[in-house]
DNA sequence: TCACTATCCGGACTTCGGTCCGTTTCGTCT
DNA sequence: AGACGAAACGGACCGAAGTCCGGATAGTGA
């Protein structure tokens, strides 16, 4: 995992050739307006249609750039999973390597955790739809919980269990969970907490190595 | 819960006064109409304004009866959901009462993902939005859940468990694992039951009582 | 039987995500 | 510079969920 390259958001697929120089511009203006009016309104309060004339462009150009309203929040959201994705990758123990696999799943969990109560309502609309496990970000965020589960307990099935246990860090569980149920965040991440060190034994040691 | 009333579905919040005729009869329409469509076309190929045109009633009707695509898909489901509830109150073990907490709660996974498999469009329909977790079916499971856990494992936190444990069983997760993955549903199932007796210490013996 | 009213009906309308396609612009090759 | 093809632009258009409100109707009380 630590040779990994951190992944950024591929919202549509470029083949090759560069981008073309008034399709780089036209992406930075839509990223730009959508950042503000997302952050002035919030998320639930801005549709494509305020993006695209905020951004002096048609809705066409907003479509071809970004795929669906999910994979725009995703981009706007992509600067911080990129710093997460280092943290995680080469970043200081627990999140990143070095500390034992349980430690770095609490770890990532309550990390993703504080990034829900900052942003939910962004990640929330990144995550309508089928958008949620297509989009690269979930497919590291799994790979990463697979290796630790694997790591902490060979002969699991990681792959499987790793996206159990995604789920409860989706968006509108979170959502529900803490403005509906009205938990506190710290109530969530002690649930974490217990989750991870039931489906891994507490008894592992810090890998040797 | 083997002393709780089945909870039947409530589209809308009826005050008290019984329903008007016509009501009743275009309540009856629309259910059929949908029950029919959804069957023939899947869920995802049948339009409100389908349901409304092979029931005979106008558009706005439908959404008096039912407030939303996803509660009508809902009310569709609410026959089987009663069964469901049955078995789960009042049946056999393991999935009805007098089995140990973690057999139960392990019967009670299985036949959700067997419903997950026979129904999967329906539910998917029936969870977009914010609706799954304000609707009242969702409301039982989780009570149910929560209570085996508290039982299996006083001083846990079975409220919160409960939602996570649940979130894996989310239709959305459902269709990715199964459709995308493409893993089997017998593999879902042993992943289950490996969450299920690592959140709860499998050396639970029946409840003496 | 006949008002009278609360409830219900229905379809036109709004909003919004997403698509289509004729037009424009960029970069390149001569 | 000029021409040419690929790529990008933009806004008209579409389908579908959900809302609104003027008109119809079922139950009620006299």
């Amino acid at each position: 995992m630590e040779n990994v390259k951190t992944v950024f958001d591929l919202p549509v697929i470029e083949s090759d050739a560069p981008e073309r120089q008034d399709a780089a511009r036209n992406r930075e203006r839509i990223l730009c307006a959508a950042r503000r009016l997302f952050d002035e309104r919030g998320a639930g309060c801005v549709s494509m249609d305020d993006v695209a004339e905020a951004a002096g462009v048609g809705k066409g150009t907003l479509f071809r750039r970004f795929g669906s309203r999910a994979s725009l929040a995703a981009a706007v959201l992509s600067e911080r999973e990129r710093a997460f994705q280092e943290a995680v990758i080469r970043g200081e123990p627990p999140l990143g390597p070095g500390a034992p696999p349980a430690e770095r799943l609490i770890a990532f969990g309550e990390a993703m955790l504080d990034t829900l109560e900052a942003h939910s309502e962004l990640l929330l609309a990144a995550e309508t739809g089928p958008a949620r496990y297509t989009h690269p970000a979930y497919a590291v965020h799994r790979l990463h919980v697979t290796l630790l589960l694997a790591e902490a307990q060979p002969g699991c099935d990681a792959e499987l269990l790793a996206d159990s246990l995604l789920s409860a860090l989706g968006a509108e569980l979170f959502v529900y969970l803490r403005r509906v149920r009205e938990m506190p965040l710290e109530r969530l991440k002690d649930g974490w907490r217990a989750l991870v060190l039931r489906s891994v034994p507490a008894t592992e040691q810090p890998q040797p190595a």
